[in-house]
RNA sequence: GGUCUGGUAGCUCAGUUGGAUAGAGCAACAGCCUUCUAAGCUGUGGGUCAUAGGUUCGAAUCCUAUCCAGAUCACCA
């Protein structure tokens, strides 16, 4: 329908001014609310071509069009804006073709590979942790619902030196407990060793310092330090003995991250540990230094000069020969475009790391430049609290579990008052419960563009009401009810509808908004945003609430409405739901 | 200090790539349940779009400077 009045306009122009498509770019947006119309056209830029007034110019294109195009019911102008209304049976016929086309599978437009999450497993899941992984499911998502093939891939942090900290902790201090023993959730309870190394460690140093010593020597005095670093030597070494403790306290993390994994509802199709991918850009950085695009320094490590591009020097091995963060990048990249060939990798990963993404890509681009093009960094702002960054060192955390544990609890209190679900069985009953509060979590999250940052007010707690994931999901429940009572009515749907019908001014909304859905979808696949998602459903829900409220659909008695107001309310709850997936939030048939 | 990002109603956020009178939701206030689910609907109040210049028919949007907040600039990851 756009694009046949978007022709219709090019034609236009071309006719009357003789402008072609190249000389301009021809746009139409939706009508302002406040005035009559469904599409405007801006005709200031064309007055530069058609040497005439405003208001001639205008009319003009208008007149064109409304004789060419039949589509069009009506036009007027008001100054230079020309709106356009469009006749009604039209956007019946268009609710039609939506309605009744068949959901066309699209051809994989591109292969995209997302690599999202990667926790370090001496740190339980925390609301950073949650923004990461919703967003990296959800951009997974809307990028495979606009047609591409996804896959989705989580980088283990399982080894370093940091590990080693919460290993010793525990081979000192632990007396061979257990999360069985203790009953405590695994990542928490290797979590707990890292803060034990540190609280012991802290203490190590203020007492060194109490001995005379600076604070440079103390840290470098530290025994626990020491020990540490003999652990990380060890395991390099492969001492069966140290390996067989990681591998025990691992698989813990990874009970623990599974059950959260699970209650967020979020899978991979490939898990890459970085204990296996570690050593792997050693052997390109070597290749790089013969064919000198990096160099050796007098102590023997290797670096990246990038000062010509704006960037810094970058370390890629240090003296000792050991890989650094970015080394292992580097290698994974290459190996990456090497098994799957993906025409897109995007890494989500917060604003923080921004600076090391763009040494990334200049650096592969150096090596690999046509792939270089096709990284991409998924930025978004830090989770903070109002008194700043949350530190899992000194217990200013907000716990993903406990969260949504806290979620849960609110959904049951106003699903209890509220009282429509109290007669369910509690199996179903714990399973909408369910819904709803991680419904309200995802969307609070979500629906905030990326790239800023969110401060979370642990106090003020996530909303259920207004702009939310459960206004939604109760929007979908109303409709389900509706369809449900409607089975009574023994309504035919397969067949079309007529397009004689007066449609009132939110019907005709509802319907064009229904129409949006693709570009919308396309739109946040470009813009790697789910909250484009989140508001275009916010729209349609509120646009239908109104609707619900101002027409009781079952108790019209004219077949042909009654026949409009049942298709448009199915339409917008499948549109409801498939946009909810899309933030892989469920939707309930009742609440 | 250099670089990057953000600053829109009391609070949380939109603003379709430069268009008309800057929009929602919370919170406040006033209404609406005998009628398909009131987690809803309707209305009222609330703004120097951080500030100052510039670009043009036209700027929250583009440019420059300044202020504020955050990130980053390691032989950490």
């Amino acid at each position: 329908m756009k694009t046949i009045l978007l022709n219709s306009i090019k034609q236009a122009l071309f006719s009357l001014y003789s402008i072609d498509d190249k000389s301009i770019i021809i746009s139409i947006e939706k009508t302002r609310e406040g005035f009559t119309g469904d599409f405007t056209f801006v005709v200031f830029p064309i007055l530069q071509f058609s040497k005439k007034k405003t208001e001639e110019t205008a009319n003009e294109i208008g007149s064109y069009i409304s004789k060419q195009c039949d589509i069009i019911s009506s036009y007027n102008i008001v100054k230079g804006f020309l709106n356009i209304s469009i006749k009604n049976n039209i956007w019946i016929s268009e609710l039609n073709k939506i309605f009744f086309s068949k959901e066309e599978k699209t051809e994989n437009k591109s292969t995209v590979m997302i690599e999202f999450s990667s926790p370090n497993t001496n740190k339980p899941l925390h609301l950073g942790h949650i923004r990461n992984n919703l967003l990296g499911d959800s951009i997974s998502r809307i990028i495979e619902k606009d047609g591409n093939k996804v896959i989705k891939v989580n980088l283990i942090n399982d080894r370093g030196i940091h590990i080693c900290k919460s290993m010793l902790a525990w081979i000192k201090w632990g007396n061979g407990a257990t999360p069985e023993s203790t009953g405590i959730k695994g990542d928490k309870f290797v979590g707990d060793y890292y803060v034990l190394f540190n609280d012991k460690y802290k203490k190590q140093i203020e007492d060194l310092i109490k001995e005379g010593k600076t604070e440079e020597e103390a840290k470098n005095a530290a025994t626990l330090l020491l020990e540490t670093r003999e652990l990380l030597r060890k395991w390099e070494n492969n001492d069966t003995e140290i390996i067989k403790i990681w591998n025990l306290m691992n698989s813990w993390v990874y009970q623990g991250f599974e059950i959260t994994y699970k209650n967020l509802g979020i899978s991979f199709d490939k898990i890459y540990y970085e204990s296996q991918t570690y050593l792997l850009g050693k052997s390109v950085v070597t290749e790089g230094l013969e064919k000198g695009i990096f160099v050796r320094d007098t102590d023997n490590s290797v670096w990246i000069d990038l000062t010509n591009e704006g960037l810094d020097r970058k370390i890629l091995l240090r003296s000792d020969g050991t890989t650094v963060y970015i080394t292992q990048d580097i290698g994974t990249v290459l190996k990456r475009f090497e098994e799957y060939n993906p025409d897109k990798l995007i890494y989500v990963v917060g604003d923080e790391q921004n600076y090391h993404f763009e040494v990334l890509k200049k650096i592969i681009s150096k090596i690999d430049p046509e792939n270089s093009e096709k990284i991409k960094h998924l930025s978004y702002g830090m989770v903070e609290l109002p008194d700043g960054k949350m530190k899992s060192r000194e217990g200013t955390v907000v716990d993903a579990d406990d969260l949504i544990e806290n979620m849960i609890q609110t959904a049951e209190e106003i699903s209890e008052t509220s009282g429509k679900i109290n007669e369910l069985e509690s199996y179903e009953k714990n399973e909408i419960i369910h819904q709803i509060a991680l419904g309200a979590l995802k969307y609070y999250i979500l629906k905030i563009d990326p790239k800023k940052q969110i401060i979370y007010n642990p106090k003020e707690s996530i909303d259920f009401n207004g702009n939310t994931g459960p206004f939604i999901q109760y929007t979908f429940a109303r409709i389900e009810s509706i369809l449900k009572n409607a089975e009574k009515l023994n309504f035919n749907y397969n067949f079309k509808l007529s397009e004689n019908i007066k449609l009132s001014e939110i019907e005709l909304k509802i319907i064009s908004e229904l129409l949006e859905f693709k570009n919308t979808i396309h739109e946040a696949a470009e813009k790697y945003n789910p909250g484009i998602i989140a508001n275009y459903i916010f729209e349609l829900a509120k646009n239908y609430n109104q609707f619900y409220h101002d027409n009781n659909i079952l108790k019209e008695t004219n077949r042909d409405i009654l026949h409009l107001r049942l298709i448009l309310s199915k339409q917008v709850s499948i549109t409801i739901k498939e946009s909810m997936n899309l933030l892989g939030i469920k939707v309930p048939n009742k609440m």
